[in-house]
DNA sequence: GTCTATAGCCGGATAGAC
DNA sequence: GTCTATCCGGCTATAGAC
């Protein structure tokens, strides 16, 4: 196996993601990264470019993972209902558990630059957004797909973005930040809206 | 009348709040607020103490004014879906027409220490946070008014926050970032959820 | 591939004159 | 209140030895 120092690159990487999630560009050093991963700080222009390139590969690296996971989701063979039910609860589930991924998507949103968006939507969450649209179109028709993704996006991470402000906030409860809680109040907002009626559909 | 100088004070805040909604706390540098204000970087020392305690000054200034016109919504005398639809209209158009309040808050979110949630919480947001979670009690004794509170302001502000990708995401289209359009996609997805049923409800 | 050493810049903050 | 001048620390990035 010839493949014992060029995973350096790949240490680099994941160090960096869990830095620049924690706390942003701006505030990480080269110097941490470094000595997070145990090397002077040049050695690590021997693997990047520069700070912008190797964060860059950092955020790929972060998206396009859960992306395709997502995906995948989404292909599957089912009533649409079922699809939606899964789909929110493995999103919830993907954002929970990782918390940079969260992180540093929350923070593109706030400082990535028009091209950086422009690739990360065609690129990264395009597929996984169109299939998604589409099938809350299958469950409502005559819905704007666009505004009802978006919104089913929203309902389950701005649930989990909020988490360091909703523990100080009334009512709050350690079930809210459980991913079957949220996922599930999530699911039955979208089929019944605040109107608790009918169904509890599975 | 005396009021010349001293509101040069003012104008540091009201100039900070957009340079720090802008870029964030680290890439603004104290000389870049001078500028601005048109003062020497040493004049802005007289001022305040330090940068963290102008940040601080600035975002209560921004989290504050807001915080106050959406309780008073939710004071109004009316039937509570009345009530609910106001108040996603109000949210709407305040985080809509204030780039710098969204963006600030989001920023919070991300790097807000733990000290610093508890005062935003407890200060600034809890009025409005209570009111709007006994208004979606109104409208259904059995639901969890933390969730459900959280949900409101997430669909609103996410759509908001979303918009720098939206736009290169399929099915975008310009009415997707107008105040009312956003206003009546939340208003009939939290009665109706995603079938789009019975009343129109105006 | 990793090191030491260092260049060169920009940041927050202070001293003291006006 | 605002200025000029300056200190000093941390930052990215490079040069060149091993």
């Amino acid at each position: 196996m010839h493949v014992i120092k060029e995973n350096t690159r790949q240490t680099i990487i994941d160090l960096s993601i869990k830095l620049f999630a924690r706390s942003g560009y701006a505030n990480v050093s080269v110097r941490d990264i470094a000595n997070a991963v145990g090397i002077k700080p040049a050695s690590l222009y021997y693997h990047f470019d520069n700070k912008q390139t190797l964060y860059l590969a950092s955020i790929k690296e972060s998206f396009s993972l859960k992306a395709s996971v997502l995906a995948e989701v989404l292909q599957m063979q089912a009533p649409a209902e079922i699809k939606l039910k899964h789909y929110i609860y493995k999103l919830t589930e993907l954002a929970s558990e990782d918390e940079s991924f969260r992180r540093l998507l929350q923070r593109e949103m706030l400082d990535g630059d028009e091209k950086r968006m422009q690739y990360l939507a065609e690129k990264v969450f395009q597929e996984q957004f169109n299939a998604l649209g589409m099938l809350v179109a299958e469950i409502d028709p005559d819905c704007d797909p666009h505004m009802s993704a978006i919104s089913i996006l929203s309902l389950v991470l701005y649930h989990l973005e909020t988490a360091p402000i909703r523990v100080f906030l009334k009512g709050h409860k350690k079930e809210h930040d459980q991913v079957d809680y949220i996922a599930r109040h999530v699911f039955k907002l979208l089929m019944n809206g605040l109107l608790q009626t009918s169904k509890d559909a599975l």
